[in-house]
DNA sequence: GTAAAATTGTGCAAATAGTCACAAGCAAAG
DNA sequence: CTTTGCTTGTGACTATTTGCACAATTTTAC
C-alpha cells in the first residue's frame, strides 16, 4: 500500500482507462482482465497484478466494474480534477494542440498559449490569445498553471523550459527534438515522432 | 551476433543517434559512453552494451569516434536510405506532419497525403495535392510506400488502418487515441499526448 | 441447494534488463 | 619503450518485470 509503485505501471494505467472508457461508451458494465488485455495485447494476469497494487478492485467470477475502475484511476492519476495547460510555442504542433478537444474529458485543458514571434502574439486560437513569452511568469502564476507543452524549435527549447522552471512548472511535455536539462523535481515527458519511425524501419529490414 | 536485439535497445538507438548528430553539428569528433550518458541520463555501461550487440564500435581509451557511429546506427536502423511516409487524415496533425521538414534528414519524407473530406481533397498542402482515400491503393503503390501516420479522428481509424494493411503498408504511427488490430507482420507505434500528460499528473500528486 | 463455470489476487518461477567492476586495449607523456 | 591515464567490452551479479498456476471467491445453471 504505502510503497512505490513502478514507473511502468502509472505507464499503463493511461491505456487501462482508455479502453474502459470506450467499453462503458458501447454499454458495457463488467470487463475482464482478459477481455481488457485481449484489446491492448498485454496479458490478463499483467493488468490484473497492477491493478492489485491499488486494492482488490475486482469481484471474482464478474471481473472490474468499468465504472467504478474508471473512476478508481482517474483518482490514481489524479485526473479527477482539470489541469490547465500551458502552450508555448504556437507553430504548427502547438496550434493543433491548441485546438484539440480531446484533452478536456482526459484531465486536461490548455489555458494558455504563448509564442516570441510578435506577429503572432495578440492573434487568438481557439479563442485564446497567444501571448508573449515574456508574459510567462504572470500568466502561470494567475492560471495556477503547473504543466507545460514545449513546441518551439530545438533551438529555443532549453532556455524556454528553463524560464517555466524558473515559474514553478512541474512538469513538461516536450515536442522539440532533444534532452532537456531540468532539476531533479521537474518532470519531463518526450514526443518525437521520428524517433518511433526509426523504431519502425528497424523492422521493415 | 545473429540474435534478435531486444526491442528496447532499439528503442533507445534513436536517442543516441539524435545525441551523436548534435555532438557532430557542434564540431565534436568522439564521445564516451560517459559523456553520450550525461546528455541522456542513461548509465554509461548501458550504452556501451546496448552498442556492443553490434560489434566493437568504440576505440578503448578514445572513446567512439561520432562520424562512424552515427553512419552504423543509421544502417542498423535502416535509414541511410529515405522512407516515403503517407499521412491519413490531414486535419490539424496531419498537416504539422505534412509540413514538418524535420523528417528527411532523419530518414523520412512523407510523400502522399490523404483525405475522405471533398472539400481538402485536391487542395496543396507544403506543395503536395491531398488525394482522396480512395486512391490509396494507385499511390501507395506507385510510390513504393510501406509506413503511414493515421491522423484521422479515432473513430475512423480502425478502418483506415485495415485498407492502409490491405494495400501493402507495413508500419503504421498511429496518432488516433485507440489501439489498432492488425496482422503479426504489421507494426504500431503510438502517440497520444494526453496518454504522456496523465503520467505526468499522477506525479504531481 | 449443489455442482460447474468464471475470474480474481497472488506466491513463486522465469525471463528480461540494468549495474558493477575490471581485464584489455589504446594514446600520450616522458 | 615504459609508464600513466583513460575508456571500452564484458562476465558476474542484482534488480525489475513478466508469466504461470492455482486457491479463493462469486455467479450461473439446473
Ligand atoms: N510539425 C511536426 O509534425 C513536428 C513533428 C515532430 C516534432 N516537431 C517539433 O515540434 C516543435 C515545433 O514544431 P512546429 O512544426 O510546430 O514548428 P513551427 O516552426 O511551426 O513553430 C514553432 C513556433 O515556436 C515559436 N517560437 C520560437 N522561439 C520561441 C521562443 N523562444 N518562445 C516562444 N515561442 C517561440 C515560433 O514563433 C513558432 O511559432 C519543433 O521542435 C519540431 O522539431 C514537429
Ligand atoms: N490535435 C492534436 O493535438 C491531437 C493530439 C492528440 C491526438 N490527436 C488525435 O489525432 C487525430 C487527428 O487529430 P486532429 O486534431 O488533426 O483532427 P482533425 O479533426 O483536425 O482532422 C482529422 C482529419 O481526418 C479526416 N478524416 C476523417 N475520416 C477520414 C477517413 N476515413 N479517411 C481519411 N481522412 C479522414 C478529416 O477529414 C480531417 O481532415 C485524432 O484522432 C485526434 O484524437 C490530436
Amino acid at each position: 500500500m504505502g510503497e512505490e509503485i513502478p514507473k511502468i505501471i502509472i505507464g499503463r494505467l493511461p491505456l487501462y482507462l482508455r479502453v474502459l472508457r470506450r467499453l462503458k461508451n458501447e454499454g458495457e458494465v463488467y470487463a475482464s482482465s482478459q477481455e481488457l488485455g485481449e484489446m491492448l495485447d498485454i496479458s490478463g494476469a499483467q493488468i490484473r497484478k497492477d491493478l492489485s497494487h491499488f486494492g482488490e478492485l475486482g469481484k471474482r467470477g464478474t471481473g472490474y466494474e468499468i465504472e467504478f475502475l474508471i473512476e478508481k484511476i482517474r483518482q490514481i492519476l489524479n485526473i479527477n480534477q482539470v489541469w490547465n495547460i500551458a502552450v508555448v510555442g504556437i507553430g504548427d504542433v502547438g496550434h493543433a494542440l491548441a485546438r484539440y478537444n480531446g484533452f478536456v474529458n482526459r484531465g486536461f485543458k490548455v489555458t494558455a498559449i504563448f509564442d516570441s514571434n510578435e506577429k503572432k502574439v495578440g492573434t487568438e486560437v481557439q479563442g485564446l490569445v497567444i501571448r508573449d513569452i515574456k508574459d510567462l511568469k504572470e500568466v502561470i502564476h494567475k492560471e495556477d498553471i503547473k504543466i507545460a507543452a514545449v513546441a518551439t524549435p530545438a533551438s529555443a527549447a532549453q532556455s524556454v523550459t528553463d524560464s517555466l522552471v524558473e515559474n514553478g512548472i512541474k512538469a513538461i511535455l516536450n515536442y522539440a527534438p532533444i534532452y532537456l536539462k531540468v532539476p531533479d523535481d521537474v518532470l519531463v515527458e518526450y514526443i518525437d515522432p521520428a524517433i518511433h519511425l526509426q523504431k519502425l524501419s528497424y523492422y521493415l529490414g
